[in-house]
This record gives C-alpha cells, sequence and structure tokens, in this order.
DNA sequence: ATGCCTCTAAAGTAGAGA
C-alpha cells in the first residue's frame, strides 16, 4: 500500500497539480489538509475520475481536510471524538471544532488527515488552544489504538527536534519548536504511535515546508512539520518513505511538499 | 537550476499562514 500526505493550501488553486501528481505518483491513500473549501465544493468528481473515493471536512475560507482512497474509504469520521474548538477556549461561547481533522477505515487501515492549529505566538490564546487541541487529540487515539493499524498523518504545525528547522536560533521564542510543542508529539510517540521519518530527496534534512517568501525553497531554508505517525503494526511494515520535493518545484505549487509512505503487506 | 509569497473573500485590502 502507497500511503501519502500533503498540505496543499488550497485544493482548489492546487487542482491541476493534484490531479498530475495522483497520476504520476499513485498513491493508494491520500490525506490532504488546508483544502480551503466547504466539503460540498470539494473536487470529487475530478479525483473521481483517477479511480479515487473522497472524504472531507471544511469549513471554507480556512483549514479543511479531506482523504482520498482508491482502496476503500470508511466509517468517516468528521473531527475526533472531544476535539476543542477555537471559541471555548477564548472564553467567546461555545465554538465547533473547525476542520482539522478526518478519520476513514481504508483497505483495513485507520486513517486520520490532521492540520494542527498554529498556534501563532506562544502568549496568544490560538497557542493554548493548540496545546488542548493535542491533548484531546492524544485522548482520542488512545481510544482508536486498540482495535487495529492505525496511521495519523498530516501537517502538525510541530517541528519534532532543532534538527526540523533550518535554523534553530531563529526559533527561540517562536511556536512550532516550544517544549510544550514538542511534548505534545511526545504523548503520541507514548500511546505506542512511531514517527515515520521520511528520506529527503536532497540534502540531509526531510523538511516538508518551505514558506513562499525569499526564495527559502532554493536556500533549502525549510522546517519539517508534516508527519506520519504509525502505529506499531504499520511503522513496522514502511519499505520507504519520502518527501516528494519535485511538488515543490515550478510555478504554483503548495509551500508543503507531500511525503510518500510505501508499506509491505500485511504478512 | 528549483528563483525571491500566496491563499480566500466578510474582496478592490485584510487576515492568516509558520
Amino acid at each position: 500500500m502507497r500511503l501519502a500526505t500533503w498540505n496543499v493550501n488550497s485544493v482548489k488553486a492546487r487542482l491541476p497539480r493534484l490531479l498530475d501528481w495522483l497520476a504520476a505518483t499513485e498513491p493508494d491513500v491520500l490525506c490532504l489538509q488546508e483544502t480551503k473549501c466547504p466539503a460540498e465544493a470539494f473536487p470529487a468528481a475530478e479525483v473521481g475520475e483517477l479511480g479515487y473515493a473522497a472524504a472531507a471536512h471544511g469549513d471554507g475560507r480556512w483549514n479543511g481536510v479531506a482523504v482520498l482512497s482508491r482502496v476503500g474509504l470508511d466509517e468517516v469520521t468528521l473531527s475526533f471524538p472531544g476535539e476543542p474548538g477555537f471559541g471555548e477556549l477564548a472564553g467567546v461561547g461555545a465554538a465547533r471544532p473547525e476542520a482539522r481533522a478526518i478519520g476513514a477505515t481504508c483497505g483495513g487501515l485507520r486513517v486520520w488527515s490532521l492540520y494542527a492549529p498554529n498556534g501563532r505566538a506562544v502568549d496568544s490564546p490560538h497557542f493554548a488552544y493548540k496545546l488542548e487541541w493535542f491533548a484531546a487529540l492524544r485522548d482520542a487515539l488512545a481510544a482508536e489504538l486498540p482495535s487495529g493499524p492505525l496511521v495519523a498523518c498530516g501537517d502538525y504545525n510541530v517541528a519534532p527536534t532543532d534538527a526540523d528547522v533550518w535554523d534553530p536560533a531563529l526559533f527561540v521564542g517562536a511556536t512550532h519548536v516550544t517544549p510544550a510543542e514538542r511534548d505534545a508529539l511526545a504523548a503520541l510517540r507514548a500511546l505506542g504511535l512511531h514517527d515515520v521519518v521520511p528520506t529527503p530527496m536532497k540534502g540531509p534534512h526531510p523538511f516538508t515546508y518551505w514558506d513562499y517568501r525569499a526564495g527559502m525553497f532554493h536556500q533549502n531554508k525549510g522546517m519539517r512539520i508534516d508527519l506520519v505517525y504509525a502505529s506499531g503494526d504499520v511503522s513496522g511494515r514502511v519499505r520507504s518513505a519520502y518527501v516528494d520535493r519535485e511538488a515543490r518545484k515550478g510555478k504554483g505549487p503548495s509551500d508543503h511538499a507531500p511525503i510518500v509512505v510505501d508499506l509491505d503487506p500485511i504478512s
């Protein structure tokens, strides 16, 4: 099975590239983040022509996640149980969860496509929301893990180590690298989830995100913030994993590159 | 070379991303 995850930064703006990439890469399952479109506007017919079923969760302008599969798409779950919304923590009343999580069972594998809150700044209510969201995610995945093989893919908006940012000194005091955020990842690993670290196509760092500005991609000033967290029975089947930095090149790319993971069949 | 930001809409500028 070939599994992939990609923050596309608008599925509408990226649709020609997405379709070309699907045809060339042929993943069995693809997790998408930042689709930035309502579920009813998701280009299900277009991906359907390539043989993919689609499940989408959307808010409209912001966020948005989806799962595409050509090996079955069952038990679709929009948001995870206990997922917080932003407004509750900001004290402005109860809020629905944002469109940051969608789960589906694809060919016997439980798959989550996740888009973690950015956090903005450590003194922002958005940062507290980010940590609360991760704590709730931990509980939701803990509840599902006994049921079978599981993979939680997506844009975690956390760089797991200092080696996962191009210049750690520039990130002192910033989000994405704080001990609190890294502890949230450690709590997920403590459940038995394994960080499937992909191989970079170029250079020593498996970065998955490069800012659009100032030629960051061309200088390989990136971050590894897109992650594949796999249960033990899945991580043991990983034959290979890579960051497809080719998809970050050229005109009109997303600012993130896809991660592609090849799994051996269940023996 | 891979090339200096881009997306959406409550749009003609602003907010968000990280």
